[in-house]
DNA sequence: TAAAGACTTGAAAATTTTGTGAATTATTAT
DNA sequence: ATAATAATTCACAAAATTTTCAAGTCTTTA
């Protein structure tokens, strides 16, 4: 598995300790956090989260509340734990694009079956490390790019980016979220830099390029509609 | 490809029509099968299918069913095509050892990276520790290199570093993943000693050295054709 | 609708990364 | 020990990419 980030959030250490041991045997590599508040804030503070694990149940914010503000940025996809009784707010969850419901007390081996098919359908990378979007297919193994099955030469960066935009279709980027994950964190120069880069991947990936939304005053979208 | 056998199993002509052309694209041998009977007859008449497709939901014998019985024969890579609510049941396959899940409606270009992916990671390396790629045969057991049948001197480093890059075929590889395999993972010293290394390859795999691509700013990547 | 601010774009400049031949340092065989 | 062979390092040329810059366009907003 490509080292994909698990925020797991629970304010039962006990809950937390148990999730985290078995997704850590599957190799994902795992984020805590004890309440909503820290949720939030875990989740923002890190912009590459695959996929969150989420008691419904907890102190100052509960996990809808979570749910609506990150669904508000972002569709990293979801799987909420619920206590018996909560089912009446399913209905509310899948309204807020929750993927998945599993009841407490729940089986680590299903819920793990479960974070596997959702990362699996979602972000679309699977053990050969090819992501797909519209006519785009992506091998970062093999390190090519295809537009409608014509392979496309991309330099180092414009590799880099493309993947980075790929792996986070629908989402707004900032310029500085763009720098931080695609440049190097210590990077000094001109954010414009990306500028550059968009406009020559757009060109090389011609039609294709209108993947890559403007959004103005802000940054960049990959998203194939819309 | 050497000419590497692979069973399709669909009830439906359609989608077997849709693999077997792209597979035949690809150079593949395609056999088929139409329903679950067929395909174990069919697999266990012929002892040298490479990989098999199997559709899950088929007349007479589903595809668990399929897959139980010639597991218990055979190791044979096994894709199985799904529908999209039987995601709780993949559980079950894993257990049975598939070894991929795709869910219908698939894009046959990612059905066709993942056949490539298992059989470059399962069948390449002949059983004598033979391996082959274009003209060039390596082999491993008594330490041979032959390029268009000529044999070819290469020095330790040399014999190890092309061995390293015949079984990562089509991988990009960057130079810390060459270091860390081909070298000693404690080695301290420079990584252009890779280039120079690579350089020397390429001068006596002669033409066969374009087999030794550049990806500019990650390291080099193996490959016969593109 | 004009001005200010934010993107695009093309081209030049600056920087990185590779390729190579030769020098240097192990290692092995004689 | 000494010669031969192989592995590394070095330095510089060559290649390719990344960044910067300036002028042109497009959006937003007053």
């Amino acid at each position: 598995m490509a080292d994909l980030k698990v925020l797991v959030v629970d304010d039962e250490v006990r809950i937390r300790k148990l999730v985290k041991d078995f997704l850590v045997k599957k190799e994902y590599r795992v984020l805590e956090a004890a309440d909503g508040e820290e949720a939030v804030k875990v989740f923002f503070e890190n912009n590459d989260i695959a996929l969150i694990i989420l008691d419904v149940m907890m102190p100052k914010m509960d996990g809808w509340q979570v749910c609506r503000e990150i669904r508000e940025y972002s569709k990293v996809p979801i799987i909420m734990l619920t206590a018996k009784s909560d089912e009446q707010d399913e209905l509310t969850g899948f309204e807020l694009g929750v993927d998945e419901y599993i009841s407490k007390p729940f089986s680590p081996k299903i819920l793990m079956a479960r974070v596997d098919a959702i990362l699996r359908r979602t972000s679309k990378l699977d053990e050969n490390g090819v992501i797909t979007a519209g006519n785009i297919v992506v091998n970062k193994v093999a390190h090519t790019v295809e537009v409608n099955g014509k392979p496309v030469d991309l330099s180092y960066k414009e590799f880099e980016l493309l993947v980075y935009f790929m792996e986070n279709q629908g989402i707004a980027l900032s310029r500085e979220q763009i720098l931080n994950n695609v440049w190097n964190y210590d990077y000094f120069g001109d954010a414009r830099t990306i500028d550059t880069h968009v406009k020559k991947l757009r060109a090389k990936l011609a039609k294709e390029g209108d993947y890559i939304k403007t959004i103005w005053g802000m940054g960049y979208k990959f998203e194939v509609n819309g």
